[in-house]
DNA sequence: AGTTATTATGCATTCGAATGCATAACAGGG
DNA sequence: CCCTGTTATGCATTCGAATGCATAATAACT
């Protein structure tokens, strides 16, 4: 006897419209798509009664029938959200311009994709793009289901999805060397999470090219990649070695928790005392207040290129996979001593 | 002839797996649901058969006939989505955990609100988080559909939706008050876009109590809400005035481009030389390098409760609107002397 | 074993739009 | 005015799951 108190109205269909023009279902229908002909005078008398009745097609009954539901899934990491806000926005705005819809399933962090995956099959979206590492058996699954799928910074092993990254290898080499260069010898690391991928390559292309320079081994903290993380582990560390010469940071927010931990916590002058290089530039880098060395990961880009790749392949099923590895480009500021210009 | 040599294989229905199961189909959808009486022989036979043969629930044709999408509309603006990007992670996990889905639509600015209202009622999207300003014939267009819509930081005159906002202008109240008792006589305020109106309903406040404080007129600049347009405009405005007591800036972002002019193109002392105070208290503000002195704007609490009313509104839909409006905590940092401990 | 109470299942319909095919309406040509 | 060629419209079906109602199967009692 309880039931809701406000009904919620009953949609307008195309049916009603049909009606109260004097037309079928099928006539209306074909008022809202540009291909058919239709002649311009009932279209306009539809179109007209259709404007007055408020109706508005029903995507999801459209989907059910054309076999698209114009939904692209973005899956991010909490992390990946915080830090790189504008690769959200920039792949929801290349969506839309596309005329597809961003459908964004955030995740707490790489472990706990599951749901997401189920939901991306459930609904069904026609494409994904992924921030996130994903099971071997889901990527088989999206390939068999024929739902295009764009890794994106997860370099992944699979001949059926594309998949875009920075080259942080290459890069984490780069710092390696161009601190050597520049006389230093000394070094600490501070990483990201042990299974984030990004850290791992980053730390450990860094480390491998130092060996090989003869450095022996690099003291090097686990973290969970955020500012506040960066300053206190790095002050830990400090509490129980000599000051390192330089100390190379898994990305920019540990970076400026370093920055801030030597200028304000230990009195030391950088890069004077010490180097600090950071990773991603992000915008703060930037700022004379930090003025980090870091390597450009040129998200939006990025963003933009894995979004064409998806669009692509939703266009061209068939196509092979691309792998694309984006250089970074170190930016010299202020917070290392460098060799070169 | 040329027809796409890879065809999307053909989902698997629940015809499909009733069929392998030797049963019906509606057998088969109430497995899917806990609360239809079916045998547990039966159900797990099912189950086992759907797993085998890759069966998913299509959401969409579910959504069809049970007039629910489960997907709630959040429209955000690129400046929102840039600096709260904690707002998108807390609204699209607490949607998550209440079984819903996050159909996220960005938007360049308040004006290109158009396709994504559109868009909005053809999906058609459970309920709406707008983190922007809307058109009162939309508000009310959602209002006849029946579709929960909660504003977001935007106060709107009208009794048909919820809406979540802090309270600008009593902060911007206060931060006049405060400063004039710290002694501070003469000002300036750096502005986001004029058509902002969180910017303008914090400037604004600010101004007209120092006004009836017997201040004269304050040199304002407008500008686009970002770090480099505060730097940019305040030294604009300082080479053509003498300095003020303090500056007043209606973001943390502006707030923190004035800090960087004042220390670094300026050479000022702060807040020996002048005060500088923002709002929002980003992360950035609370560092070392910056210790800005700022209005908390406590966004994840806000994303939350957003989610939870609209929620609210879901299961009860002639709720009476609710205006909540959130007190800003003053932060007292080291860049501006203040009154007070 | 017979009768009732209790499940468990199936049938048929519904949600709203798209579309292939058939046909009606109309225009143009002789 | 009739015939042909277009163009515009309608019919009927489809997409995939959910659900009220009817009924078959089983359980529970005498």
């Amino acid at each position: 006897m309880n039931e809701p108190s406000t009904i919620r109205p009953r949609r307008i269909t195309s049916y009603d419209v049909a009606r109260a023009a004097g037309v079928s279902q099928s006539t209306v229908s074909r008022c809202f798509k540009d291909d058919t002909k239709i002649s311009p005078k009932t279209r306009d008398h539809i179109l007209r009664i259709a404007r007055e009745m408020g109706y508005t097609r029903n995507a999801l009954a459209r989907s059910l029938i054309t076999q698209r539901s114009n939904m692209v899934g973005v899956i991010a990491t909490a992390f990946t959200i915080r830090n790189n806000p504008e690769l959200i926005y920039a792949v929801g705005d290349a969506l839309q311009n596309s005329g597809n819809s961003l459908f964004l399933m955030v995740i707490k962090d790489d472990d706990s994709i599951g749901a997401s995956l189920q939901k991306a099959v459930e609904y069904p979206l026609d494409g994904l793009i992924c921030c996130a590492q994903m099971p071997p058996d889901w990527i088989e699954q999206f390939a068999t289901r024929g739902v295009p799928l764009v890794f994106f910074n997860r370099v992944v092993e699979t001949t059926v999805a594309d998949c875009i990254a920075l080259d942080h290898a290459t890069a984490g080499q780069r710092i390696a060397d161009v601190l050597f260069e520049a006389g230093h010898r000394s070094f600490v690391c501070i990483r990201g999470p042990d299974r984030a991928p990004v850290s791992q390559l980053r730390v450990e292309a860094f480390q491998n090219r130092l060996h090989s320079l003869g450095i022996g081994t690099i003291p090097t903290l686990s973290t969970d990649f955020s500012y506040a993380e960066g300053r206190r582990s790095f002050l830990d560390l400090m509490a129980r070695m000599d000051r390192p010469d330089a100390a190379f940071c898994a990305n920019d927010q540990l970076g400026l928790g370093v920055l801030d931990a030597c200028r304000f916590d230990l009195g030391w002058q950088v890069p004077d005392d010490i180097s600090v290089i950071g990773f991603d530039d992000i915008a703060e880098a930037g700022r004379p207040s930090y003025a980090l060395t870091t390597v450009r990961q040129p998200i939006v880009d990025m963003a933009e290129t894995a979004v064409s790749m998806l669009l692509e392949r939703m266009e061209e099923p068939d196509l092979e996979a691309r792998r694309i590895m984006v250089q970074g480009e170190l930016i010299r500021r202020s917070s290392a001593r460098l060799a070169g210009t």
